[in-house]
DNA sequence: CTGAAAGCGCTAACAA
DNA sequence: TTGTTAGCGCTTTCAG
């Protein structure tokens, strides 16, 4: 019995002859180790959780992928629980995941309540964010800076001669990717001496729709903008169609610029300008930190801020040289 | 230790007052079942494999969703694998799946061969395949006709009046979705008289590239088609882009028409016309069905084919008089 | 309606 | 290097 537990675990104190000889009844009898026993005995099922607000959305199946990756590489397998963005499901789901011994949970998620903080400081199994961040910083978690990357979005329209320049937000009920992006959009006019303007910004879902919609809106307005800062890619690609369907083009008439750099990026004429949010790695990054508590090694930081950059496609003019107007101030 | 358990487990035999107080002692110890031991004593985990082939793809994710929303429905939680497309992949986590005592399977791939009837039939839980089936008819499975996909498709086109209709297969290894849909085309060309040419068959990989890939070789020819059947949306939108690209117009030049009816297949312009495979229907259905196998429920049919239809949208021309040609045949 | 007792199939000391 | 012995935390008879 032990020593059949030895072998199945790679026990080294077996003799090689009685190895060959277990291994042999195995095969024999088709024997498979039961894990729910084992992970009785053990208290480890090799298991963890993971929470995601919405498995066919291309941003998080992209970092369900990473986490998938690494995962497997260490030899664990995944509870996917799929929140549908509510949080009592996300709180429910973790309880479930934490009742299902799971070794650790990575979770996803939009906005990080009290309710989440007192669930997840009072698991007894570590908890990664990914592609979020706790408002107290107490959790770890692995992500992007919103906010500088909302900047250098709009910085990049704004370079490019532009002073009307619109954006589409996510739900800014998102504190990261709906409000932060926002601010660092702000930020930039703001420093470049532009004024703000509440016609210039449609809140949207980041789902496609929001970008017709906020082309509707914003091309309704005597001044409309010459370039749009959308808060996803999907969005970036209905605002450009947007402006297709009434007869305009992008980039000649109007800049665009999206955020996340899914593969839709590619996936349209123009090719999209775009954020790159490193998708993979967060995901990558988030199950490998996540390996790290469980198996007690040390971390040195423990929230870690991706690197994120501006991938130039055509979407956005190439010139800098551009007919700038002086009446958007 | 017995009555807690039979509260826990809703079992009707309590006197209310004691569940009551036991109810308030769980609530004020923070007692929370641990679900591995009730797994193992009493041999169900409320907990079913899904061995999926790329999470990040849009058709697989969206089956994904149809078989997460009923899992959770019927109480179950999901282990999600990423086989990666690696047959290998697929039994080894297949196995590993049965080692975790899941309650049953959905598979979703695309070959079925020897090796892996013999691990689903050797299974002491139930196995059903999604969006796919097995050769000899014995496993259940929920998936739609391919073949007569790949027929109404192709049809669709020659009733508007083509003559020259290529397509952009899958991978031709894959009995179903590559396979079956292209001898579906190769069945409508028949019947409608027009002689199959090899130079009108591109071999995809349902990818985009492969879209863009096929334009390049069917534009090269001399007598370029001028209707084209993709065998996925994606490929579809790459032919569009390839067509746009050299300067032609869909479908003014060349009717295009996709297959799935991805969300996708809305985000470019012309919107794409399409084959539609009720993707959530088909995880839906599946994980349905297995919840029927799990709980010894009667099934009548263990094979469960789901229709498709053809979704007419801006990619193919809606007049079908045409300025025929009669070189083609 | 409730409690006692026997496992579920394994791992983890401990002894041998 | 191997076997023995306790559990892991629950469910499930079976008495009472």
């Amino acid at each position: 019995m032990a020593t059949v537990s030895r072998v199945v675990n790679g026990n080294p104190n077996v003799k090689p002859s009685t190895r060959k000889k277990v291994l042999a009844a195995i095969e024999q009898l088709g024997y498979r180790p039961n894990a729910v026993a084992r992970g009785l005995a053990s208290k480890r099922t090799t298991t963890v959780g993971v929470v995601i607000p919405d498995i066919a959305s291309p941003f998080f199946a992209e970092l369900a992928r990473g986490i998938d990756d690494i995962a497997s590489m260490y030899k664990y397998n995944i509870i996917l629980c799929d929140s549908d963005e509510r949080i009592e499901r996300e709180l429910h789901l973790t309880n479930t995941l934490l009742e299902k011994q799971v070794d650790g949970i990575v979770f996803m998620g939009r906005e990080i309540t009290e309710n989440h903080m007192q669930v997840f400081t009072t698991a007894s199994v570590p908890i990664v964010l990914a592609g979020t961040k706790d408002p107290t910083g107490q959790l770890p978690s692995v992500d992007i800076s919103h906010y500088e990357a909302g900047y250098d979005a709009t910085k990049h329209l704004i370079e490019k001669g532009h002073k009307r320049v619109a954006m589409v937000t996510g739900p800014l009920i998102d504190p990261l990717a709906g409000m932060r992006r926002f601010e660092g959009y702000k930020k930039a006019l703001d420093e470049a001496g532009l004024t703000f303007k509440d016609s210039y910004v449609y809140n949207g879902n980041f789902r496609y729709e929001s970008g017709l919609d906020a082309v509707e809106q914003f091309m309704s307005l005597v001044e409309q903008p010459t370039a749009i800062f959308a808060a996803s890619d999907e969005m970036a690609v209905g605002v450009i169609h947007g402006i297709q369907d009434r007869g305009l083009r992008v980039p000649e008439d109007v800049d665009v610029i999206g955020f996340d750099n899914i593969r839709l990026a590619e996936m349209v004429r123009p090719r999209l300008t775009t954020v790159v949010q490193p998708m993979y790695d967060i995901g990558a990054v988030a199950m490998r930190l996540l390996t790290k508590y469980m198996n007690n090694e040390k971390v040195e930081n423990h929230i870690v801020i991706l690197p994120h950059r501006i991938e130039e496609r055509q979407s956005t003019k190439s010139n800098a040289g551009f007919d700038g107007e002086k009446e958007a101030e």
